[in-house]
DNA sequence: GTCTATAGCTTGATAGAC
DNA sequence: GTCTATCAAGCTATAGAC
C-alpha cells in the first residue's frame, strides 16, 4: 500500500475532527497535530477552514452521488418498459451509502455523520445540502411523480424530508439504538437497519401519496 | 412584561449560538455579546462551556417531556379500555414538539435544532440523546409493543429510530425543503408537516411490526 | 512541498472593585 | 450580581528558509 500523501492526511484528520466537532468546533492545529504535518500546510493545501470542510465534503460527494444516480439508472432500465417499483427507487437512493460505509473503511463511516449532521443544521446546513445534493435529489423526485401520479408535490416532497431525516440518521453513527435496544439493535450493522429502512419509507410514502381520489 | 434576568438572557444567547455553531463552535465571548453582559458573568452563573451547554439543554427538556408523557396518559385514558390507536401513540410524541415551536417563541424553535443535531452527532451525541430521552422513550416503546403484539424487538427499535430521525429534521428549521419544493412547502408551517409526518410513521411501523406470521 | 518563526488577535479563567 | 483588568495559552495568517 502507497503512503498516503500529506494531503488525504490532511483531509482524513479533519474529516474526523468535523465530524466529532462541527465545523466551528476545529481548529487548523487540531487538524494539523492529528495529521501529523505543521500547520502551515494545511493553509497550503487547503486554504482557510471553511474551505478545508469544504474540500472534505468535495471529496466523496461525487462518489456518492454518481453510484446513486447509477442505481438510479439500473432500476429503470431493469424495469422498462414498465415503471420501476418505488423499493427499487427507495433503495437506489440509500445503497450507495450503504455500500460505502460497509466496505470503505472509517473515513466513509464519518462522512455519513457529517453529512446527517449538516442535514439537521438550522443556519447553514440547509443551504448546503441543497447546493450538494437537490440536482440529484430532483431526479429521484421526478422518478416518484412518474411512479405515484396521484400525489400532489407538497406530499412528494413532505415525504422525501422524511426519508431523509430517517436516513442520513440512520448512517450517523451515533450508537444510540445500541443502548436503547439493550442490544437487540446494533447501529453498526448498516445492513440490518437498511433493510428495514427501505419498507418502512415506501410504506410511509404510499400511505400519503397514493389514494388522492377526493 | 417583566424584564428577562441576566440568567435568562445568556441562555438564550448561547442557544442561539450553539443551534447555529454546535457546542465547540462557540466561545463564552460569543455568549456573552450577544447578551451585553460580561463574559465574566457567564462563568458566575452556569460555568464552563460544556456546563452552559448542558443547562440550555436542561432548561426546556422538563416542559417537553412532561408534556409529551402527558399526552401519552390521556391517549391511553381515552381508549380505555381498549388500546390506544398507533395514530394517538406518534402524535402524542411529537405535537408537543409541534406546541412549542408554534406558540413558544424563537427560542424554541432553536432548541428543536439543537436536539436535532445532538441526535445526529456521532461522538458524544448518541449518549446525551440516551441521557436525556430514554426514559421517556420507554415509556412509548412498551407501548407500541401493546399496539404492535407481533413485532420483535428489533424492528420495534428500528421503527423509532426512523421516527426519531424524520421528527427532528423536521422541526430542525433548516428551510431546505422550502428551496427543493420550490415553494409548494414552507418548513416553517410546521403545522402542516406534523399533519403528514403522523401517517407516514405510522404506515412505516406497520409495514414492519404488523404481519409477522411467518 | 514542507517546515520554522513570528506577529497580532481571541480565548478561558480568575482576582478584585463596587 | 455585575463589572473591569489581566495573563498565559491557543489561535489564524503569513513571510521566508530549505
Amino acid at each position: 500500500m502507497v503512503d498516503k500523501s500529506k494531503k488525504e492526511q490532511i483531509l482524513d484528520a479533519a474529516e474526523k475532527a468535523f465530524s466529532e466537532r462541527g465545523p466551528f468546533g476545529v481548529s487548523l492545529r487540531d487538524i494539523a497535530r492529528d495529521a501529523d504535518v505543521d500547520v502551515s500546510l494545511v493553509t497550503y493545501h487547503l486554504g482557510k477552514r471553511e474551505d478545508v470542510y469544504d474540500a472534505v465534503i468535495m471529496r466523496r460527494l461525487e462518489t456518492l452521488n454518481t453510484e446513486r444516480r447509477k442505481y438510479l439508472d439500473e432500476a429503470i432500465r431493469h424495469a422498462a418498459p414498465e415503471s420501476p417499483s418505488l423499493e427499487a427507487i427507495i433503495d437506489a437512493f440509500s445503497h450507495a451509502m450503504l455500500n460505502r460505509v460497509e466496505t470503505g473503511g472509517e473515513g466513509w463511516g464519518r462522512y455519513m455523520s457529517l453529512i446527517a449532521q449538516m442535514n439537521n443544521n438550522p443556519e447553514w446546513g440547509g443551504k448546503m445540502m441543497n447546493r450538494y445534493f437537490d440536482p440529484l435529489v430532483k431526479s429521484f423526485v421526478e422518478v416518484f411523480r412518474e411512479i405515484l401520479p396521484h400525489a400532489d408535490d407538497a406530499d412528494l416532497y413532505a415525504c422525501y424530508h422524511f426519508f431523509s431525516g430517517a436516513l442520513t440518521l440512520t448512517f450517523a453513527n451515533t450508537g444510540r439504538i445500541d443502548q436503547l435496544s439493550e442490544g437487540s439493535l446494533k447501529s453498526a450493522d448498516f445492513d440490518a437497519m437498511h433493510q428495514r429502512l427501505v419498507p418502512f419509507i415506501c410504506a410511509g410514502f404510499r400511505a400519503l401519496c397514493e389514494k388522492k381520489e377526493k
